[in-house]
DNA sequence: ATTAAGAATGCAACTTTGTTGCAAAAGTAT
DNA sequence: ATACTTTTGCAACAAAGTTGCATTCTTAAT
């Protein structure tokens, strides 16, 4: 096959670039989270800078992508399922966890978020949930 | 009364200064989560923004504040309870609120993280959840 | 109250991160 | 192949965060 890539795009009515295929590619390799950063390591001497926030922001945008909430001001990101490429908006209610030995975040998509009651008054749109301990390959 | 942020300042083993208490004193008005930024705003006139920098990392270390996940790459900061600053370390096992109308992220104290299940091979440290959506204020 | 030791602050210089406008280049549809 | 639209790279900038060091402030002991 080998244009998983080029699919994702088109789906999502995105013309095809080389750097979003690339930055697609880096997703579809990677086993964690990743955040700005790791991507501009990867591929800052082939694409600008600017060109890879404009890409995550419209991957972000297109459901291709879903953002991962840090408290050390890295926010990461991960593929998102079918449900969010095909419908266009977010389904991604798994919780997600980051090592604190190895540092990788990564999505568990297989544990669900569970319910939580608010008090009387709010309305919940979204919900977030990250977990840190020591991750099964690090144990 | 009105020493309560030097009570803390004590308890915590701290030296009294005058930024540490502007700081406080912030804190203990807000009725919501701040940013560095929101304290910058309150205060950079008075005091210089590395301390800023500085006095959050170390309340933070002390149990005096925590910090709260965002998608935004601004980290927001409260004020712990009582068991965080005698413990010295954190028990802050409540859910966030972020209202996306008023862009205030608050503590829901009274909501309590709910258990969940991690795969095996996975160790549980901390917890975060972090739920958008309309708040009680401007539903 | 003085003083000495240690801790915190302010400042300067710097690095990193993120944003914006615009011209050039690439992609898409005809 | 062409025209139209979208994306990219660049430059210039703004904002955020870090570090070393001299000065000032706190604290605790005299
Ligand atoms: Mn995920
Ligand atoms: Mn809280
Ligand atoms: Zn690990
Ligand atoms: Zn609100």
């Amino acid at each position: 096959m080998k244009k998983q890539g080029e699919d994702i795009l088109k789906n999502s009515a995105l013309s095809v670039t080389a750097s979003r295929k690339r930055i697609l590619d880096i997703f579809l390799a990677a086993d964690n989270a990743l955040a700005h950063q790791d991507i501009e390591t990867k591929c800052a001497d082939q694409y600008d800078r600017v060109t890879i926030y404009r890409t995550l922001q419209t991957f972000l945008e297109k459901g291709i992508i879903h953002n991962i909430p840090s408290t050390d001001n890295m926010v990461r990101y991960a593929l998102c399922n079918e449900a969010c490429i095909t419908t266009g908006h977010h389904h991604d209610n798994h919780v997600h966890f980051r090592c604190d030995a190895c540092g990788k975040t990564v999505c568990l998509d297989d544990v669900n978020i569970p319910a939580v009651n608010l008090p009387r008054g709010y309305t919940m749109k979204e919900i977030n949930m990250v977990v840190n301990g020591i991750c099964k390959s690090c144990k």
